[in-house]
DNA sequence: CGGCTGCTTGAAATGAGTCAACATAGGTGG
DNA sequence: CCACCTATGTTGACTCATTTCAAGCAGCCG
């Protein structure tokens, strides 16, 4: 059993979806798991601008890679209020939460056009033990998504409006850059209001905060198109380093 | 191999920790495999109030279980702010975050003298294989760790701090009747400071508000020492059904 | 072209934070 | 064992960031 590590280049090459790039990324599979992988990957779906991929409650029994397009998660409250949880960009994968009784604790649903892969639990447990790495790949993605709640628990805690507005854009940039996409240009497919409602902030006052950051020249910004212009500054805006008054 | 399952009860008489019950408390274990389980737990350690169990950005390998006393997990950011994560109770897991690199993203301290007993994953990877539930144990496990934290961002995003507080006194009170605690009367281990931090509020907000629910007959209070008085009403504030104004 | 939805901006209201003084409990040392 | 000291918690007065309410604007789809 040859453990021959393969990189991301080779891999985007070689493989016919991207979720799976994502899933080896962290450290390589060889090329026989990776096809053995493939295989489990059920079907491609194709999503129009707000269709549902999952639904709090409802037992589904998938995790998901997004492989074009953008997805939101959120849940809802008893009292019927949304509380966004997340964005997913091509090549991330959602749907981690509900992972052991297959009841998902949250809903997902497409931002624009999207396409998406479903990788059945099940049938990716069962490879799990035939491929002696792949146990470590999920695990490795679960801790990866605490660890990003733990950062959003901060962010919402501790942060003022300024500083979340600007993380928020950093990150995305930082996201995009990272799926090969432009990291100083690039478009919001989600709301104002989404954002808020993400941050812990009413729309009003996103809206207000770009408009801030553009008369300073941070960004430029017309409605969903978004260009950041000082990288450096807008990261001392979100750690904290400096402020806009 | 009988897969008898065992209940609750039975597995805390039958076995040496608490640690065990939780891993197994969603679905039974046989007793062999419990005794294996058993034979997981590297040691038991006495810790002094103020004690770190683990620390950020070190590598450690183990998953923990409370047994007695309590403990805080909370993230330092770069400026050296904290962030309180989460209070951990007797029976309760902490450590799940790390659980790939075995390098935490977090850190862990003790509240007050505590017990806890250390899990080293590897040892519990390999048990994996060989006991068919206890894979799915874990997951469970993280799952839940999964929604707690959206439980907690929505918390965090979306109510004001009497709602803030109302909910973590009802969800402390949950957790002691679970443990087999009283749900009226408990010891508040931490401070009003890491309360504050926790529910990200001033701990003069947290003062207040104790005070209020104290003048309203929700609850009674006397620094560390909390009785709840009127748990529907609590939970009314809590949910946003009603408030004290 | 008209109407709808999402975005922007302003003005006023307010919840929570900050600053500051004081109270109390628990621990320490004389 | 008492007196003091320090931690932590409480309360008040004031400030201010963000929300709320409201009106107007712009892009987009039928």
């Amino acid at each position: 059993m040859e453990e021959q590590k393969i990189n991301f280049k080779s891999l985007k090459a070689s493989c016919k979806d991207c979720s799976l790039v994502e899933l080896c990324l962290p450290r390589g599979l060889n090329h026989k798991d990776l096809h053995s992988l493939d295989d489990v990957i059920k079907q491609r779906r194709l999503l129009q601008k707000n269709e549902r991929i999952f639904n709090q409650g409802e037992k589904s029994g998938c995790i998901y890679a997004v492989r074009s397009g953008s997805v939101k998660t959120f849940t809802t409250a008893k009292n019927g209020e949304e509380q966004v949880l997340g964005f997913h960009l091509p090549g991330e994968i959602l749907g981690l939460d509900g992972l052991d009784n297959h009841i998902h604790s949250c809903s997902g649903v497409a931002l624009d056009t999207a396409t998406i892969c479903e990788l059945p639990i099940d049938e990716l447990n069962v490879l799990c033990v035939k491929i002696p790495g792949l146990q470590q790949q999920l695990l490795s993605l679960i801790s990866d998504e605490i660890t990003k709640d733990h950062t959003m628990l901060l962010l919402l805690a501790r942060r003022n409006a300024e500083q979340k507005i600007a993380t928020f854009l950093i990150n995305l940039s930082g996201r995009f850059k990272a799926r090969g996409y432009s990291a100083e240009e690039f478009d919001l497919t989600m709301s104002r209001y989404d954002i808020g409602n993400y941050l812990g902030l009413a729309d009003e006052t996103v809206s207000r905060l770009i408009s801030k950051f553009k008369e300073n020249k941070l960004i430029d910004a017309n409605r969903k198109k978004i260009a950041i212009l000082d990288h450096e500054k807008l990261c001392g805006i979100a750690e904290g380093d400096y402020d806009l008054n």
